[in-house]
DNA sequence: TGGGTCATTATGTCTAGACATAATATGAAG
DNA sequence: CTTCATATTATGTCTAGACATAATGACCCA
């Protein structure tokens, strides 16, 4: 068996992204059958496969069986947001972080399981930086009812204790009502950032949240980079 | 050769997948070696490495040579959020979509290069739906000079026009001011959305676009599902 | 002309084995 | 007791060949 290259795939891989961003090879262009650039580089086509198989994880060819493999549409323009836990994102700005609960308390939820209710405002430098609402689902999360929200955040308390979920994400801007304002240390009506997010595990709910931030203090980013895959963000 | 399963890397992923979200295996866990679950799923290593290669992908797992495979922390929460065009978007919700050009100007950019100005709104059943306001490199995209932004929105042509890119977006809460708030129909002051984009080829600008929204008319939706790194949107 | 069947083709997936590489653990030397 | 060299180990990547599968297009028949 002869000896492997040092990256073959990669190398593929990287040939054929170029050619793509330069333009050489235009959305909805048919690339060359695995087994010509097999060939053409020298190579196993099962490594071919995988360079191709990356393209498509990163969008930027699609496959199709027997009719071959093309260059994928520009997307619509999607981005990866990250919407870190308030805590770690203030401390990586360097400033202090404290989080003030203003109300916990036991309820009953549509279908009669039990929920925590917990509000509090998140303070950055001693400043309000975001208001939150939230609900957790002790059917879910039972040890919840047992943490301290009075002392750490529960975004933070609850990033350590559950294993695993999805979520959805809902970004809007709204006007501050005049209590909302007075918390934020803002005037009445001025534009804030609100970001729900509803969380599961599986397909049971585990929490709801509501953050709302100053418009002129908080901002979202997010990166999107075609072809790598790659992420950042904040 | 023996014949293969049918599906035997899904079943792996799927299986270790549900491990993690059910908690059997928590972040920072050691997973068994891959000749180990080679063994035990009664495949060749290979497709328990590509398996468990879907899974770093998704942000399930973390591997490290010599040490082994990890059960990753769970994220930091990100999102895809998906920002598409707005013509599409307008159309997917059964609304007429029109754009409107209110000015277009050739200028000198900080480096001297030749900029196309564009500013415009979009409208949805008749109603001011976002302001825009956007600058096109011509250096990169010498074509848009012959364009007719009059009639087609600037995005949707480069959408079509500009092989692929990396973009920044930047999303803020602020408050209209009277022009913006005039041009919105909506009340000066008024919380929007505010979404910039900086696009590039490569390393190279394209374009700069900043749109803005009535907030009480857009929000964006974002969606993660960690382990199977599916996206949705909007 | 319309429609159904079938061979062809390109991707999709897997196997068994080989070698590369990096990080850890071990043991020897100072 | 510390430090450096070395062996071990688990992942990383590749090869060559095999069979599966889906979609296309050509062919044949009504």
């Amino acid at each position: 068996m002869t000896r492997a290259a040092p990256n073959p795939a990669r190398r593929i891989r990287e040939d054929i992204e170029g050619r793509i961003h330069s333009g050489e090879w235009k959305p909805g262009t048919r690339i060359p059958i695995e087994q010509e650039l097999a060939a053409r580089y020298g190579c196993a086509r099962a490594t071919v496969s995988k360079a191709l198989g990356e393209l498509v994880a990163a969008g930027l060819v699609e496959r199709r069986r027997k009719a071959g493999t093309f260059v994928a549409h520009p997307p619509v323009h999607s981005a990866v947001m990250t919407v870190p836990d308030l805590a770690e994102l203030i401390a990586a700005r360097g400033e202090s972080y404290r989080w003030e609960a203003r109300a916990i308390l036991r309820r009953k939820n549509a279908g009669g399981a039990d929920t925590l209710q917990i509000d509090g405002i998140h303070f950055a430098a001693d400043e309000p930086f975001a208001l939150e609402n939230r609900t957790i689902e002790l059917a879910e999360v039972p040890a919840a009812a047992e943490a301290n929200f009075a002392a750490e955040a529960p975004g933070t308390w609850l990033l350590a204790h559950i294993p695993w979920t999805s979520a959805r994400h809902i970004v809007r801007a709204v006007a501050a009502t005049r209590a909302e304002a007075a918390a934020l240390a803002t005037g009445s009506g001025a534009a804030c950032l609100q970001l729900e997010r509803d969380t599961w595990r599986g397909d049971r709910p585990v929490t709801h949240v509501r953050q709302l931030f100053r418009g002129d203090r908080f901002d979202l980013v997010a990166e999107f980079q075609a072809g790598t895959g790659k992420r950042e963000g904040n």
